[in-house]
DNA sequence: ACCGTCTTCGCAAGGACATTGCGCGTGACT
DNA sequence: AGTCACGCGCAATGTCCTTGCGAAGACGGT
C-alpha cells in the first residue's frame, strides 16, 4: 500500500466513528464521486489499512459482562520466552487486549468473563497455563467509566 | 426494550464480527426475511443495544500510535469525590477507556497519544488536572500482542 | 518540448439492496 | 368465540453499489 492522502485519512476518520455509512453518503463528505470512493474503500480493505467492521454493543446486552485487569510477570525477558508466552496467550479467546508493557509488570491483559465462576475457570484452565509466568494479578472492574473506540469520538 | 430472543443474539453476535455485512445476508444468515430482519436491526439500533459501529483500523494507519495504561488513585472513596473525577475524566478525548478498578488502585485508564511529546502534553493538561489524585503511575505499551473487539472473534 | 505510461477521476448502466405498506397467521387475554 | 397485539413474508419502489469506459493530470525519459 502506498501512503494514505488526504482523502483516505478523511474516510477513515469518518468510518471509526460510523462505521455502517453509506458509500454514498460517504463520497459525497469527502467530495468524490460515489464510484471513486467506492474504489479508495476497496483498497483500504484489501490491503488491510481497515482490519474490519464492529457493532459496539451496550454493556447490558451482552453476555460477557465481568472486565478482568491481568498484570503477568514472567520469568525472563528472552525474546524465546516472550515469544512463547505471546503465542499461548493468543489462544485464548477471553483475553481481548494483551500489551507487552514498560514498568513493573510486563504484561498487561484485558480479559472478558461472563461472571466470577467464569473467570475463575478461565484463570484456572487458560492464565495459569501460561508459559513463563512467575506472577499473575488480577483486578476486576467495578464499573465502566469510559469505553470509547477511537480517540475523540 | 423487551428482551432479546435467540435470532436477536444471533445477530448481534455476527454483526459484532462484521459490521457492514449487508441485511440480505445478515437476513439469510439468521433465517428471517430481509424485512423482518431490517425491522429488527432498526430496534436493536434505536433501543440502543447497538450503541454504534466502528471500523478498525491497523495500528501503523493510525496517528494515535502510543497506548499508555495509567492507574490513578484518589484521596477518598466518597461518592462525590468519584463522581467529580469521573465527570472530569469523561472530559479527556485521549481516554479511551477508564474503569472503576478493585485493587490497588482505583482507577486504571487506557490512554492514547501521538507519541511521548503528546503524552507529556496530556499528562500535563490532562491528568495531573483530575481532581482529588494522589497519585498517577503511567506504564507504556511497548508492542500490541492482542487487540480484539470482542471475545473469541 | 513531446510522448508514453500510470493513476485516478467522473459518468453511466445494470444489478443488488433497503425500506415500507399490506395482509396473514399465531398466541394471549377477555 | 372474539379481539387485540405482534411478528412474519411478499411485493414494489426508490436508493445504492459496482464495473466498464473514456478523459484529464502527473511524471519521467528521449
Amino acid at each position: 500500500m502506498s501512503e494514505l492522502d488526504s482523502i483516505d485519512t478523511a474516510m477513515l476518520r469518518i468510518l471509526q466513528q460510523n462505521g455502517r455509512i453509506s458509500n454514498a453518503e460517504l463520497a459525497e463528505r469527502v467530495g468524490l464521486s460515489p464510484s471513486a470512493c467506492s474504489r479508495r474503500l476497496d483498497i483500504l480493505e484489501k490491503s488491510g489499512v481497515i482490519s474490519g467492521y464492529h457493532a459496539h454493543l451496550s454493556q447490558k446486552a451482552l453476555d460477557y459482562r465481568m472486565i478482568a485487569i491481568v498484570h503477568i510477570s514472567l520469568s525472563g525477558q528472552f525474546a524465546k520466552t516472550l515469544a512463547e508466552f505471546e503465542a499461548a496467550v493468543k489462544l485464548c479467546p477471553n483475553v481481548l487486549v494483551c500489551y507487552l508493557m514498560s514498568g513493573e509488570y510486563d504484561y498487561i491483559l484485558r480479559v472478558a468473563a461472563k461472571d466470577l465462576a467464569d473467570y475463575e475457570r478461565i484463570h484456572r484452565d487458560w492464565l495459569s497455563a501460561l508459559p513463563h509466568v512467575v506472577k499473575i494479578n488480577s483486578s476486576f472492574a467495578l464499573r465502566e467509566i469510559i469505553d470509547r473506540p477511537n480517540v475523540g469520538v
